[in-house]
DNA sequence: GGCTCGGCTAAGCGCCCGCTCACCAACGGC
DNA sequence: GCCGTTGGTGAGCGGGCGCTTAGCCGAGCC
């Protein structure tokens, strides 16, 4: 039987990790509104009205504002670098893993883009310790993308002077999609991510 | 003599043309208030305490902090279009005219990350009318950069396949610098700059 | 049937927001 | 010397914020 995952486009639902039932539906109407206003903009009331809810009903689930895009970034990131790990640890040469990588990275990034949106830009909102959690999820995709581009240089597939800079620039291309991604544009995220990947595949000197 | 907007490296000192004085401190302030923190979470008590003055003061100068926000957005606007367009309408090859645009408005990204911050990720934050001016000016940014590639390939310099979303690729890229750069960090906005103008004319097959 | 209890709501607390108002000091023109 | 203009202040208004509390309701258990 199905496990209820999967909807149209073979895409993955998530969220399907949060219960209850009414949890969720409360962080897939933050998601939404974070996305679309901003974290600060954002009322709890808001949050509340969009998920069917009276304002009080957020406090059951969740014991601040903060905590909601706290539980967002976190299950964000963990789903972004799972997608990178996957791309980097597969069989192929430097470049096929590479093209891979960028591609499902700005197909995320593009098709998921409310939530990549949150993800992405709103990392200041959050408290001290909850930002070091998210900022140490950062540094592992960043060494993801170091390390595929450093097996190129390795095997002669890529010439690159900067490593570091160089993964920077893949890396800030890809999250910047989120930003400027419009759903009725004229682009697919696949499309996006064919692009995307044969520009870092020529950044890297492999094109 | 001197007109008083040459400061420290050659760079000019912008919000020179804001007068009277109280009204050029007080739209600093706010630059640094809201490059910090966000508009939305940003106060008008803040931005009048950082400028040194009482909050009632800001409503002498500006009608609502939302006016602060429009007049930074539309003055950092077109500096970074006056950049844009010095870099392509100077003379020499496609790739060099590309090379200086990247590298001047990576500079200014990076050098001036503070106003930049504000100029490229708080527009979602003003009206419908003052937001509609701004995308107009985006536009012209824009055609300036498609401008450059277009030269390239019609010259046989570049070798592009898309060249709208090369653009928007390239762009991208110079604004995320915004995001990303630490002035404590390891790089000079002079090296960002060098590195990012060779990562672009790889991209446009000019590397 | 009666009791417990988790999930939810109506009401509202205390706070701080953007913004306004009544007033004041400094200063140039006559 | 007096007055209008300019640029400032201290106090505070109305409202909306994040969040809390008291209590209601229906499902599950004996």
């Amino acid at each position: 039987m199905s496990t209820a995952q999967e909807t149209t486009g073979g895409e993955v639902e998530p969220w399907e990790e949060v219960t209850p039932d009414a949890a969720r539906r409360l962080l897939v109407a933050a998601v939404e509104a974070f996305a679309e206003r901003g974290y600060h903009a954002t009322t709890t009331r808001d949050i509340a009205g969009r998920a069917g809810m009276s304002p009080a009903a957020l406090y059951i689930h969740y014991k601040t504002k903060e905590e909601l895009l706290h539980r967002i970034s976190r299950i964000g990131h963990d789903k972004a670098l799972d997608i990178l790990r996957t791309a980097a640890r597969r069989e192929g040469t430097a470049a096929e893993r590479l093209a891979d990588a960028v591609g499902s990275f700005v197909r995320w990034h593009a098709g998921r883009r409310t939530t990549a949106r949150v993800v992405q830009y709103e990392l200041d909102a959050l408290g001290p310790e909850a930002r070091a959690e998210i900022v140490a999820l950062r540094r592992q995709v960043d060494a993801e993308v170091r390390g595929i581009i450093e097996d190129g240089v390795a095997s002669g597939e890529f010439d690159v002077l900067d490593v570091q800079g160089t993964t920077l620039a893949v890396l800030s291309l890809c999250i910047d999609v989120a930003r400027w991604f419009n759903v009725d544009g004229p682009r697919t995220p696949e499309e996006v991510g064919a692009l995307y990947a044969d520009l870092v595949l020529r950044m890297v000197g492999a094109g």
